[in-house]
RNA sequence: GGUCCGGUAGCUCAGUUGGAUAGAGCAACUGCCUUCUAAGCAGUAGGUCAUUGGUUCGAAUCCAAUCCGGAUCACCA
């Protein structure tokens, strides 16, 4: 149990002597004491000044009396300020849980709760490289996966490949027109980004070619029609969704060759996935839905034949779920898979991690899943996102406006090397430790940048700036993880393997030694991890986990300065702190790893 | 136009189930490396929490209206 937890209960027994009614849990409002305040965690009293009859400060005296009488192992002491009671926990406390923990490398994980989740993310269009709004999407992606596995849920990270379509066919056709049997291997491209390039290529191509028409006195909207290279891409869709053999062949050696290049970006960033599904497979998917779903009048049909969906009742708009050339439509392949996801895995609870452009579809497609009675329907969440802008806009492919997330990898990996190389403290590390060294701090860079702020806000991303490595970032945490494994080094101590570490206090410390104001402060934080997995879990949110392992960083670094490890007052001290650091160390090395990111030995 | 999301320091962001004098980082300025890593620490300065009204012991947080920005309302995916 935590000590906000016990806190809880404590407060929640001694109100019930000073009151007739139960008082809920809930109903006990518990905030960390402000700084310029002494004590530990404060008890709001306001709300119970009313039911209890009493002024705020007698109250607050009453149940401070209470508490430090009959929890004196637990609580120093307290104070009243208007209605505020502060609590001090006694130091006790601190070092007990520091040591029963310090060593505990499963410090915070939760047990199995026997719950899967099925986590949807990265869903790339096989037509062109990834960009960065797609990193913040696999960051999110992989690390809300990671955060619910900590707090007890097995996890299954799935893929929607979005291999077919429109966008494919013009990348196919450009490919066709300008590229003479040019491939990845024989101009050393990266394949996803040889084929983003005719993508961008079928695009020039159609702009000049509407152009053109349209000097010939024809209107913008006839000229777009006319263009002879786009007739060529839809005809390629038909030919395609026909099966005829030379398209189909193109269509998968384009494709593995964007795979090709995925898989190494995936590789870089530690994406991965337990399942991936295809839409080439899936965009059939629904035909039986559809023939279900008119059977019990959840859909109806119009005269053309096209199938809808009458959501007015719920606020929104009626809906297309088939065309009336009966092909699936975006939605329909999408309850489709939600409904083979169901059968094949059986998941408590199914998060899609898509952009927030598209809240209204994922509202959609909750509510037909829950019209069409799939299990755990109302468990299907969208954790949505806001784009990733530029200081000119909104990245567009098609323009060329992007950052590319190689481009964008490699240029935090050339910022750590410079960094690195200024600071020379780096002798001794070999070639492969030094690019290791540079992946793990330009990687890390990016992916706290993108974790570090709430999922659902839109974010800034000014590449003139590039990112930084001071401040609120992986580096600093890096940084502080380092310092830690530095005094370890020193102090030839091998992770809890040293007698100095596992040594249990004496009575005598405990009883006549007390924590110092910055030892402390560390302790506390430290003490909130499991409290925050919890949170971060609950809100969906990583930027939760990023916040709090910079805080901890902060602190350790205030500590550090302050307090000497290896040359400490005394040897209880010295033993106090190295259990400190160690568990400082273990907390934001696991807390980092929940982002996805390494940390170094040494840097 | 309907719906949804956002607006907090010059910039990027925390803080919102209502709690004490609104916090970080960057940028600027001042100190600190004979002592475990100065990629750090300590400090100064920077605010009409978009605006107005309301709810109450108490509002950045809740409600209403207004202004600004964005997304969406496709037989595209």
């Amino acid at each position: 149990m935590t000590v906000i937890q016990q806190i809880e209960l404590f407060a929640q027994e001694a109100l019930a002597d000073l009151s007739q009614h139960k008082i809920e849990k809930g109903d006990i409002l518990i905030s960390e004491t402000k700084p310029e305040f002494e004590g530990d965690y404060t008890i709001v009293l306001f709300s119970f000044v009313k039911e209890l009859k009493k002024s705020p400060e007698i109250l607050g005296k009453e149940l401070g009396d209470i508490l430090v009488q009959q929890y004196a192992q637990f609580f120093s002491s307290y104070n009243v300020i208007k209605g505020f009671l502060n609590l001090s926990v006694a130091d006790n406390v601190w070092a007990d849980f520091l040591h029963q923990n310090f060593n505990n490398e499963n410090f915070g994980k939760k047990e199995k709760n026997g719950k899967k989740v099925m986590v949807e993310y990265s869903s790339p269009n096989t037509n062109k490289p990834l960009h960065l709004g797609h990193l913040r999407n696999n960051f999110l992606g992989w690390s809300i996966g990671e955060i619910y596995k900590i707090n007890g849920y097995d996890i299954i990270k799935t893929c929607i490949a979005n291999d077919r379509g429109i966008h494919i066919c013009k990348s196919m056709i450009a490919w066709q027109l300008f590229a003479k049997g040019a491939t990845p291997q024989s101009t050393g491209i990266k394949g996803d980004h040889f084929v983003g390039d005719y993508y961008v290529l079928f695009n020039v191509a159609y702009k000049n070619q509407i152009e053109e028409i349209k000097s010939g006195g024809v209107s913008e909207e006839d000229a777009e029609k006319l263009a002879p290279i786009m007739n060529d891409a839809k005809q390629m869709l038909v030919d395609w969704e026909a099966g005829k053999p030379d398209v189909i062949e193109l269509w998968k050696t384009m494709n593995n060759w964007v795979y090709a290049g995925f898989d190494e970006t995936y590789k870089r960033i530690g994406t991965d996935f337990d399942k991936v599904y295809y839409e080439s497979n899936t965009y059939i998917l629904g035909k039986e839905l559809v023939k279900t779903g008119l059977a019990r009048h959840i859909f109806f049909e119009k005269e053309d034949r096209s199938i809808w969906i009458d959501l007015t009742n719920d606020g929104l708009d009626e809906k297309i779920v088939q065309r009336k050339d009966g092909t699936a439509v975006y939605i329909t392949q999408d309850i489709g898979l939600a409904i083979k996801k169901w059968e094949e895995y059986n998941p408590d609870i199914s998060i899609y991690v898509v952009g927030d452009e598209q809240n209204y579809h994922f509202k959609v497609l909750k509510l037909i899943c829950q019209k069409l009675a799939i299990p755990s329907a109302d468990n299907i969440f969208h954790l949505s996102y806001g784009m990733v802008e530029l200081p000119t806009g909104r990245m567009k492919t098609r323009e060329g406006s992007v950052v590319d997330a190689d481009d964008m990898l490699d240029e935090m990996h050339l910022e750590a090397s410079k960094k690195t190389k200024e600071q020379g403290k780096t002798e001794g590390f070999s070639e492969t430790e030094l690019h290791e060294l540079y992946e793990t701090l330009g990687v890390g860079g990016l992916k706290f940048f993108l974790l570090r702020v709430d999922p659902k806000k839109r974010m800034l991303f000014n590449p003139e700036e590039s990112i930084d490595l001071h401040g609120y970032t992986a580096t600093f945490v890096q940084y502080a993880y380092a310092r830690i494994r530095s005094i370890f080094r020193k102090e030839s101590i091998l992770n809890g393997e040293s007698p100095m570490v596992n040594q249990e206090p004496s009575s005598e410390f405990r009883t006549l030694s007390s924590l110092l104001p910055l030892e402390k402060e560390l302790i506390v934080i430290i003490e909130k991890f499991p409290g925050m997995l919890s949170q971060a879990c609950a809100e969906m949110n990583p930027s939760v986990m990023a916040n709090y392992v910079y805080n901890v960083a902060k602190t350790f670094n205030s500590f550090y300065a302050e307090h000497s490890v290896s040359n400490a007052e005394n040897e209880e001290k010295k033993i106090l702190r190295l259990q400190l650091c160690n568990l400082t160390a273990i907390t934001i090395r696991k807390t980092m790893a929940l982002l996805g990111i390494r940390v170094p030995e040494r840097m």
